[in-house]
DNA sequence: GCTACATCCTCTAGCGACTAGAGGATCAAG
DNA sequence: CTTGATCCTCTAGTCGCTAGAGGATGTAGC
């Protein structure tokens, strides 16, 4: 059994050191054994795990979705009605989060291929913003998926 | 010049009474002057400050883009590529999340239909979000922007 | 005028999902 | 055997709000 360190997890998975600490500390990762001083060994299965939290991180799934979809992964043999109510579920958030991002493009494509260059005073970057009715996408009052920060 | 208290222009620009505190304290929106009991009143340009932070906020732009095209706003004069700029950034890495997302939908609509009739055993969704290199889209280790919550 | 109740004020604390730093132990290389 | 990287735990900070306490003021009905 190949054991790594936290860091050599880090390095494979793509998650930094101090996010599979607090993974841990939320029980969305178990907690590996520990070395005779104390440090934590992983195997090939964490670095799995991680990188699928990882994976579904940068696609925007909140920590709570990914603890549904580790759970699914945990017991693939699980009733199909149980698996197809989460995994429709997703879907249908994905689809929703597709959509609203996809009203939010089409409404920065009109900002940029409006801009001419020009000043700031007939800006359509500017205009837009400043001009609420203009706004197409913004019928539905439902919270849009919005950018937070960067992962690395 | 008409003054509106904090809930007045709170309703007209559609931004919370203590989301415009907030924006108050971080020097979003200046400090407007007070009536004799201590009260914030605002007037029409307020309100259209506030109902251009909430648009900019709504398509995900952070608060320190919205900083920098409000200095824009304020200074008409200036070229426009620097808002042109802040939106072409937005515009680029919301195509690159709708790309994530579609091919996430398409394996979660694989699984959904093949999940119809027994287990999840073979899960390409899971297979897919746990192996990173099997993921299309993602070749790239570009750090991602990640989800955060909505405005609203 | 008096009573309700809505709205306002300031302040502090909490959310999710991390990130940064202090202060100390342990490891691997030269 | 020392140097520097890595590890440990812990607390506190980040962003963009949101919720609540505890109190002052405004407005409407009687």
């Amino acid at each position: 059994m190949p054991s790594l360190s936290i860091g050599a997890a880090a390095a494979a998975s793509g998650v930094k050191v101090p996010t599979i600490r607090y993974y841990e500390s939320i029980d969305l990762l178990p907690s590996p054994p520990r070395t005779g001083s104390n440090r934590r060994s992983y195997d090939a299965a964490d670095v799995r795990r991680l990188a699928f939290i990882r994976h579904a991180r940068e696609l925007g799934f909140e920590v709570e979705a990914i603890r549904a979809l580790l759970k699914l992964q945990d017991e693939p043999d699980q009733s199909c009605a149980a698996a197809d109510a989460i995994a429709r579920d997703r879907l249908a958030e994905v689809e929703h989060r597709i959509a609203s991002l996809e009203a939010l493009r089409a409404e920065l494509m009109r900002m940029v291929e409006g801009c001419s260059h020009g000043h700031v005073g007939r800006c359509r970057v500017i205009e837009i913003l400043a001009d609420h009715g203009e706004c197409r996408h913004h019928r539905e009052a439902e919270p849009l998926a919005l950018a937070g920060r960067a992962g690395s």
